[in-house]
RNA sequence: GGAGAGAUGGCAGAGUGGUCGAUUGCGGUAGUCUUGAAAACUACUGAUCUUCACGGGUCCGGGGGUUCGAAUCCCUCUCUCUCCGCCA
């Protein structure tokens, strides 16, 4: 959610961040300003409504200790005068206040400067690539068909039990998924995380605290009975950990890594971007978020960065980064890198890990603060990424690695699966 | 699922209609003392809106009501805890 106040010293700025969204907010930009006129207009008349209605009460009181009864019954026909225009006042000031907050909602974050212009994925920059596309041999297949063919993944099964999009893990299927999350919390450690284990359903107050309320409504699984929602990632869940709080400066950075199922709906999903691991409506990820000073939070960005960018090379996989233009951004991010890997036999670039810094957007929902050298409170800026989620990441490892021997499996994972071939 | 209790400042915990934004303790900050530290003592120490400032307003879980006046009374919602039941 953005500041009013900023809104008000840089609307020139924020029109034109907003505007490689392609959206032009003018108009409604304006609108929130006037509405906080009001509100400031509203306040000022009824504090003074308010104090002379509190001074005559502490009179009154005095007079009643006194024992001068009458004079304080006198006294009393003054406040119930103002009492009325003191309750008008409050009405208003609360649909004033709700009209702001309604419109606040419904503006994104701004773009931070370096986000290219563009309307979709095509316009998204490629900042780096590497790792070598691998020539796979001639009777290479798509991981559905790896899949099956070793056994690892049971797409038919998940049908049964629960639905399309939520796979059953089998045997070294299921092995390696549990060796791609121990080895992705490990890194994580070792990049100075501290691991958390969150709950893996959160309550509609911490929806809006990270911004998937109001505005992602229909893509989280609710549960209606206890008005519950399931996470679609763990940043919700992490990220709340901090909501209604406020740092003392030395406190900063703190950064978290989690493992945690992620479930999506996925509404209005078709075609080759669902078949087998591509899209799926529960999956595993592990996430990395860091709470940080405004003044660090891009060096910490690309510290992100580099932490997955280690994580792909470990895995052998070839990646590309990019960076999100305008159109394809997150709602509350301000700037995003994802993370791609290619997936040799589908020939496609699959992405596996989104990095945004979101600055004091969510933040402010949030009331994420800290406590400055000034011994003021301020925002502070919220990261998050992925590192990593694991259906894409197995897809790529299976069709990379297949070999007419078998799948061969990255020398940092041996250590963790037990074996280094799926035949 | 049944019954009961409760929600107050960073934490603990008083306060049951009139200088209560709130006693006190702990914690925190600064100072005195000390070679230094600890202890002790002293002072300060919530958030938020508004104002150039002085100041003023709001906040005792959320919302509403009674009253000249509400942390205190009433209604309602949410959440937490305890006991019983069930159970990994």
């Amino acid at each position: 959610m953005l500041e009013v106040n900023k809104i008000r010293e840089d609307r020139e700025k924020i029109i034109t961040a907003l505007a490689k969204r392609n959206l032009h907010l003018s108009d409604t930009l304006d609108r929130i300003v006037e509405l906080d006129d009001r509100r400031k207009q509203i306040q000022a008349e009824s504090d003074v409504l308010l104090n002379e209605s509190n001074t005559i009460a502490k009179q009154i009181g005095e007079l009643f200790k006194q024992g001068k009864r009458d004079e304080a019954d006198a006294l009393k026909a003054r406040p119930a005068e103002l009492k009325d225009a003191i309750s008008a006042f409050k009405e208003e000031m609360n649909t004033v206040e709700d009209s702001i907050r309604d419109l606040l909602y419904t503006i994104p974050n701004t773009p931070h400067d370096s986000v290219p212009l563009g309307k979709n994925p095509e316009d998204n920059e490629v900042v780096l690539e590497e790792g070598k596309i691998p020539v796979l041999y001639d009777k290479a297949v798509p991981h559905w068909d790896l899949a099956d063919t070793y056994k690892l993944i049971d797409f038919e099964l998940g049908v049964k039990i629960t639905g399309a999009g939520f796979p059953v893990y089998t045997g070294k299927g299921a092995k390696l998924q549990r060796a791609l999350i121990a080895f992705f919390l490990d890194e994580a450690e070792k990049a100075g995380y501290e691991e958390v284990i969150p709950p893996h359903v959160v309550n509609e107050a911490s929806g809006y605290g990270t911004g998937q309320l109001p505005d992602k409504e229909g893509q989280m699984y609710h549960m209606p009975i206890d008005d519950l929602y399931l996470i679609p990632t763990a940043e919700v869940p992490v990220t709340n950990l901090f909501r209604d709080v406020i740092l003392s400066v030395d406190q900063l950075p703190l950064r978290r890594s989690a493992y945690t199922p992620c479930f999506r709906r996925e509404a209005g999903s078709y075609g080759k971007d669902v078949r087998g691991l591509n899209r799926l409506h529960q999956f595993d990820k592990v996430e990395i978020v860091v709470i940080d000073h405004p003044e660090r939070s891009y060096a910490t960005l690309q510290n992100m960065v580099a932490h997955v960018q280690g994580l792909l090379q470990k895995l052998e996989l070839p990646y590309r980064i990019l960076r999100l233009c305008g159109g394809d951004m997150g709602f509350t991010s301000a700037l995003t890198y994802d993370m791609e890997v290619y997936s040799a036999a589908q020939k496609r670039w699959l992405e596996v890990s989104s990095i945004s810094n979101f600055e004091t957007f969510q933040a402010n929902r949030l009331k994420l603060r800290f406590k400055g050298d000034d011994k003021k409170n301020q925002l502070a800026h919220t990261l998050n990424g992925s590192a990593l989620a694991l259906p894409r990441i197995l897809a790529a490892l299976l069709e990379n690695n297949q070999t007419p021997e078998g799948i061969r499996i990255p020398a940092a994972l041996v250590p963790y699966t037990g074996f280094n071939l799926i035949s």
